[in-house]
This record gives C-alpha cells, structure tokens and sequence, in this order.
DNA sequence: ATGCCCGAGAACCTCGGA
C-alpha cells in the first residue's frame, strides 16, 4: 500500500499530471495541498470515475487540501481543535487497512510564515501549537497514525541545498526546527529520514533561476508516522518525476510503502 | 536585488508562495 504526500500549486492546473501520476503508480492514498479552488469546483467526478473516494476542504485562491483513496474514508475532520482558522489546510481521516485495522490520516498544509519577525510567523507559531494538540488527541486515541504534508520547516541542514545561504531564514531557523521536533515528540517519525540518510535530496525546487537544474532544493513535504506505522513501512522516498514534466508543481509528491 | 518564476484574481499589476 502506498500513501502519498503532494503539494500541488493549483489543482486545476495540475489536474492532468495528478491523474496520470495516480494510474501510473497505483498509489492507495494520495493527500494534495494548495488546491487553490472552492469545494463547488473540486473535481471530484475525475477521481470517482479512476475509483477514488475523497475528502477536501478548500477555498478560492489560497490553500485548500484534500485526501483522495482507493480506500473507504470515514471520521473525516476539516478544523484542528481550539483553534479558528478560515484557512484550509488541515483535513483528516480514518482508513480500514488490509488486516481490518484503522489508519487515522491528517493532511496539512502548514503556514509559509514569510519571516521570522513578520505577523504571518505568528500565525506560524500559533498554527503549530494547535496542531501539536491535535496530534497529541490523534495519537492518545490511535496506535496507527500518519500525518503528511507540506510543513514549510527543513528538519535539518541536510534537507538543503545551501545550508550557509538559508541559515537563520524561514524554513530553516531553529525555532521552527525546534517547533517540528516539539511536535514530533508527541510520537512522531519522519519515514524519510528511517529509510534514507543521505544529503541533496528535496522535495521542492524554487522556479526562479532554474532551481531544479541545479537541484536548488528543499526538503518541507514529510510523512511522519506513529511508532507502530514506522514498524510497518517499507520504504519511504521523493518521486522527483512529476517536477520533470511541462509546467510542473514546485513541490514533487513524497510516498510511503507500507506492508 | 525584499529579484529571478508561477498561479489567481482582477486587469495587464499585485499578492503570496518558499
């Protein structure tokens, strides 16, 4: 079974690339961020004829996520708990997995925070902690959990490009690393990192300068799991195909494998 | 160079992204 991470950049325009993308790697789970439309305008009669259920929250213009299964979706949450957002960026729901057991799926897409003395980083900060409870309820109620997405926060100077340039600036600060490692140690694993320890390996390329050419990268879409879903993955790795194609995302999907 | 490229929405520029 694999279950995928994919920060789309429009889902209208990448409609064609997610579809093929879908037969071509018969992934079970696909979660996508930046939607980028409102929920009237979600294609959902393209995914339901490929035999996809899905779940989505979006909004016109910004944001907007959605979880898009072979499987059965139930227990669907579109709000993190105590915490009034008008942005979507957080969905969540339950799978029955092969063996009858549950999988509770969050997807976010998490705030950009532009820089770290600006009103957005507070949000940043803000949205982090709400998420932390969140996650803290999921994994009380939950042995098996996966939280993907686009989280804006390299987990460390490896998943950079340019360590020395991106020192100190958003998405590569301490605080955020230390706001991603306060929220991991609610019992959460980064899979990429458990199955792959080497350097120059990103999941978003900027498109000014010609940023995947020089594999100009960063590596802020992660899947981590439970202790108990890290037992059973097979693998977790970056499909740097879609970023290849014609007018691509800036983001590549990340996918787990699990037994 | 608080830029470079891209998408959306209101227009042919501004905002937001990372």
């Amino acid at each position: 079974m694999k279950i995928a991470s994919w920060n789309v950049n429009s889902l209208r325009v990448r409609l064609p690339h997610v579809i093929d993308w879908l037969q071509t790697t018969q992934t079970d789970v696909l979660c996508l961020q930046e939607l980028k439309m409102t929920d009237e305008e979600f294609p959902i009669k393209e995914f339901e004829e490929q035999g996809f259920h899905c779940a989505y929250t979006g909004q016109k213009t910004y944001n907007g996520v959605a979880i898009i299964s072979r499987h059965q979706l139930s227990g669907i949450e579109k709000h993190l708990d105590n915490y009034d957002d008008p942005m979507r960026r957080y969905i969540s729901a339950e799978i029955v997995l092969s063996d009858n057991s549950t999988l509770r799926l969050i997807n976010v897409y998490c705030p950009n925070g532009q820089a770290l003395d600006s009103e957005k980083f507070v949000y940043k900060r803000e949205w982090f902690n709400s998420l932390r409870h969140t996650m803290r309820r999921h994994l009380a109620d939950n042995e098996q959990v996966v939280l993907v997405g686009d989280f804006n926060i390299t987990p460390s100077d490896l998943d950079v490009h340019d360590p020395k340039a991106w020192r100190g600036k958003i998405h590569c600060s301490d605080l955020e690393r230390l706001m991603l490692q306060t929220l991991m140690n609610e019992g959460l694993y980064d899979s990429f990192r458990a199955f792959h320890t080497e350097g120059e390996r990103f999941s978003w390329w900027d498109y000014r300068g010609a940023g995947y050419r020089a594999n100009a990268g960063l590596r802020i879409d992660l899947i981590l799991t439970s202790a108990a879903m890290l037992a059973r993955a097979t693998d977790c790795d970056i499909d740097e195909s879609p970023r290849k194609l014609e007018r691509p995302s800036d983001h590549t999907p990340v996918v787990l494998s699990v037994e």
